[in-house]
DNA sequence: TTTTGAGTTGTTCGA
DNA sequence: GTCGAACAACTCAAA
């Protein structure tokens, strides 16, 4: 019999450069690749309906995919032990290959799937994958883990960025392995309000080609002002792994080579990929940063949590313009510019004196792209709680933040028309007297 | 071990 | 209107 192996995808639902897929296919005849839906994932209250919709769309692309080179996706619902013990010993397979996840709940989880594995006899293969440059990579000279952007993002250059995998040309796995069909989203007890971007890996490479033509080269100077849309809006598919960052890398490293002059530009891209892989990393390092502050001093900052105030926040009418009209784009898209993501998040903590847990878990419900690192990161960042924080005392403020990054307020009227009717309430808090607050709220804590 | 230089994305105040 | 300093010292990283 020839030997098999299972191929286990979670967040890499591409057959390009996949590392895992890759080496499976080249190590063993056949590959039986499958997902699992895990309830213990779909009913975490981080699971927005938005993300479990992608990750729906995504895997029907995926199979199409898969079906393209001659496979097709096992799909299976339940515990990840229990459902990939059981397609082990029903498919007789002899090992299991995943990339690595770098999430506390899945380093959890994969530990147990080793020990599993380890008790069937058979197999158990990580490969690194979610990250350009893995954790243990980027380190200072004593070997710990650094915990300030630049002189990682200078560490991160020195290294030699990993070349991408081929893609799989055909792929052979076994009949009759029990499959069910993909449940829909009302089956997993969601429904979408918001319509859903292009997904699957096609659209992916589609969205980086026409950004690395164009967009890309001028990065720096525009992506500051949301009504431009001059971002990649690739954030959802590397949150999926419908594309991967070392793809996203080569391809603007390409342009760089292509358009010396636009260099500088480019280069502030690819630093956004540098703090993508900088937050997975203190991720790793420093999982207690998921319930609390980096810093534990900042855990005893005595935040006021007013109710109306946050629920103000979320449904965009706190008075503040800008602040409105990127909640709204959050609410009625499920993508918010990053501009914008710091305006509203020094907004709830700094000037509504809201707790930016509740910040972060509300963008996890709302967005495409809710990634625990990267928005963890992002609200700590603002909050001036975190590793690499902006000072406390570094407080937008939202009507020049407007005036700066929206100078004719298109932005504004697109997604707030009543801007200048009697309906657009007045500002729920008064800026100059809540910047006042909050930094006695700090100074509190600072001693 | 000690020293030195530096730290994503700002705002406000007063000369 | 423009400009530099203050915000507040602290921690990190590297020599």
């Amino acid at each position: 019999m020839k030997p098999r192996a299972l191929f286990w995808f979670r967040r890499d639902l591409r057959l390009n450069d996949n590392p895992g897929l890759a080496r499976a296919v080249r190590e063993y005849d056949e590959v039986i690749p499958c997902f699992i839906f895990d309830p213990e994932l779909l009913k975490s209250p981080d699971t927005g309906a938005r993300r479990v919709a992608f990750l729906l769309a995504s895997l029907e692309s995926l199979s199409k995919n898969l079906e393209h080179v001659g496979s097709y996706l096992i799909v299976r619902q339940g515990k990840p032990e229990q459902e990939l013990a059981a397609l082990a010993r029903e498919s007789r397979a002899s090992a299991l290959f995943w990339n690595g996840d770098l999430e506390p709940y899945a380093l959890k989880r994969d530990e147990g799937i080793r020990q599993v594995c380890l008790g069937l006899g058979i197999k158990a293969v990580e490969v690194a994958d979610q990250c350009i440059q893995a954790p243990g990579q980027v380190l200072k000279g004593d070997g710990t883990p650094y915990a300030v952007f630049t002189p990682y993002s200078k560490a991160w250059r020195l290294q030699p960025v990993p070349s991408l995998c081929p893609r799989p040309r055909s792929i052979k796995s076994p009949v009759g392995i029990k499959t069910v069909p993909l449940p829909s989203l009302k089956e997993l007890g969601h429904t979408l309000d918001v319509p859903l971007p292009a997904v699957g890996e096609k659209a992916a490479h589609d969205m980086l080609k026409s950004y690395m033509q164009s967009g890309v080269e001028s990065y720096q100077s525009k992506r500051n002002f949301p009504d431009l849309d001059a971002t990649s809006r690739l954030s959802p598919h590397l949150r999926f792994g419908t594309i991967s960052p070392r793809t996203v890398h080569a391809a603007a490293m390409a342009a760089k080579e292509k358009n010396p002059r636009a260099s500088k530009e480019i280069e502030v891209f690819l630093s956004e990929l540098i703090w993508r892989d900088f937050y997975k990393t203190i991720l790793f390092y420093f999982p207690h940063v998921t319930t609390g502050s980096f810093r534990p001093v900042y855990n005893d900052l005595e935040w006021e949590n007013d109710e109306a105030l946050f629920q103000a926040w979320c449904e965009g009418r706190t008075g503040y313009p800008m602040v409105d009209a990127a909640m709204r784009q959050l609410n009625q898209t499920g993508w918010m510019h990053n501009r914008l993501r710091m305006i509203v998040s020094s907004f709830l903590t700094k000037d509504l004196l809201v707790d930016w847990r509740k910040g972060e878990r509300y963008f996890m419900k709302q967005l495409y792209d809710g990634d625990l690192a990267a928005n963890n990161g992002g609200w700590q960042w603002a909050a001036g709680t975190g590793t690499d924080a902006q000072p406390y005392f570094r407080i937008f403020n939202p009507a020049s933040q407007a005036e700066k990054y929206d100078p004719e307020g298109r932005f504004i009227e697109k997604y707030i028309p009543e801007i200048n009717s009697l309906t657009y309430p007045a500002p729920i808090v008064d800026h100059g007297s809540q910047r006042i607050k909050t930094l006695a709220m700090f100074k509190k804590v600072r001693g």
